[in-house]
DNA sequence: CGCAGGTTTGAGAGGAGTCAAGGGTTGTGG
DNA sequence: CCACAACCCTTGACTCCTCTCAAACCTGCG
């Protein structure tokens, strides 16, 4: 398992690092964790619905997708995951898969065992408790997702899964806060923000034409930040992402901080 | 905190068992958690946005939320916790609430402080493994809420609604699974569904009129079992409630159970 | 070159929201 | 024991946001 991109593992220990005190050891423990490197095609299922696994899926680069479905097979984006994520923490605790996990572009995963997870769980305390303070930010975002997708219209919805989206990127790569890939078709945009295609194509328009935000051809540009974090009503502090120590912010300006959304 | 009612940390480690193995160590742990009776009244903040707290939440009777809001002050609710639910337990590793608890009717909760969860989830590392577990379960019902307002439409969603409330009743009292109390308003429902309460109002009616569910004073009776699961296109694995080891059901035959729903 | 998948735009339909008014229930206090 | 108030439920009429259906138009690639 030998890849051009620097050790997965380190920038995932680092999201640890951010929101959980863990110690050399435990450093140790999370970059020797064995990796099985496997690339999968757009719209290729990582994880079949109702399959049991015996392994988590970190990505290394791409774009995965957490469908959820109603019966006339209507899909819904549960969440979505980018590179440096472990897409499903969770499986570990419940093998069987509720939703499915599909690719969303060309993306490169790395299937660490669950057998491997659980034993540095096992041996360091302070690990299984960062596993499980994971799980819980996953679900701190779904509960802003179930806000998002019920009481906010679709412009505001927009704005919002772009500020996510943002501040997600940022988090791994501070150059990433206001010019970011992100390989979603607007049908995948449509199921993260349970909208039709068609609408959310004008609603990505709306946001060109105001001077927000530009996304095409699966590459999105901030052009106002503080316009679209307004537009959005977004405040990243469900995100729990750590400020770097050193913060002398991105190259620009506007870049995402813990700024509060006017709550007038 | 001497109650008249059965010991609530019995009916939570039944659940936690029924999802987990623990051993008769493990339920004592559980058992002799300290905790602080309260009771609130309807519409009462039990935990304040934002607030930061030294104790997990368990509910003893009534009914609690959890709620987001959009910037109008437009509120969402994300979860909703019956008696036997520790309502955040997620608390334990993630303190600060980014979002409020309320008590939707009259409710008694056990404060559990953090420091006792913390200290048996340490001795115990079954118990560690079991809090997380739980935590994705909570976060497995939320993503089935994510669906459930993005991709359902009112009848549809209240349907659902109404059957996990059914299997979630049902698994602390397997005489509950068709007729229970539900002390929820229609505004409540209103913000579960992601709806207005007017037409939460009309869409419960359509229910009532084609004999499915019954929800009235804050009593739900399910009518038609097969029916309303049909209507809500539900399947109640998303719940990982396990059937009872002695299955010879409730006293009627419309019993929730792992029926699959026609995939068609 | 031609196809498949993705994006863009238009016109009409419909589900849910908004506004408004009235009726019912519960609890409290005179 | 009645009266009132607060809260909740119910219904109607009209509006509007988003969906549906449809047709082009790109654009990358075999």
């Amino acid at each position: 398992m030998s890849l051009s991109l620097p050790n997965p593992f380190q920038s995932w220990f680092e999201k640890l690092a951010s929101r959980s005190t863990l110690g050399g050891q435990e450093r140790e423990a999370i970059l020797r964790l064995p990796g099985h490197a496997t690339q999968v095609q757009s719209n290729r299922d990582i994880v079949h619905l109702g399959e049991r696994v015996d392994h988590a899926s970190l990505v290394v680069s791409g774009l995965i997708g957490r469908f959820g479905q109603n019966s006339e097979g209507q899909r819904q984006i549960i969440a979505v995951h980018i590179g440096g994520d472990m897409a499903d923490l969770h499986s570990v605790v419940a093998p069987d898969a509720a939703s499915a996990l599909q690719a969303l572009s060309v993306t490169t995963i790395l299937k660490v065992p669950h057998s491997a997870l659980r034993e540095v769980a096992r041996r360091y305390p302070a690990i299984a408790e960062a596993f499980w303070r994971e799980s819980v930010v996953d679900a701190a975002v779904l509960a802003e997702w179930v806000v998002n997708v019920g009481r906010r219209d679709a412009r505001t919805r927009a704005a919002h899964l772009l500020c996510e989206m943002a501040c997600r990127y940022e988090a791994t790569d501070s150059d990433l806060g206001l010019s970011f890939d992100f390989p979603a078709t607007q049908v995948h945009l449509a199921d993260m923000m349970a909208l039709t295609a068609v609408h959310v194509n004008r609603t990505l328009k709306a946001l060109r034409d105001d001077g927000l935000a530009n996304v095409r051809k699966r590459t999105v540009h901030i052009l106002d930040w503080n316009g679209i974090v307004a537009a959005g009503e977004f405040d990243p502090t469900y995100l729990q992402i750590a400020k770097p120590a050193n913060d002398n912010g991105s190259r620009l300006e506007a870049r995402p901080r813990s700024l509060q959304v006017g709550s007038t």
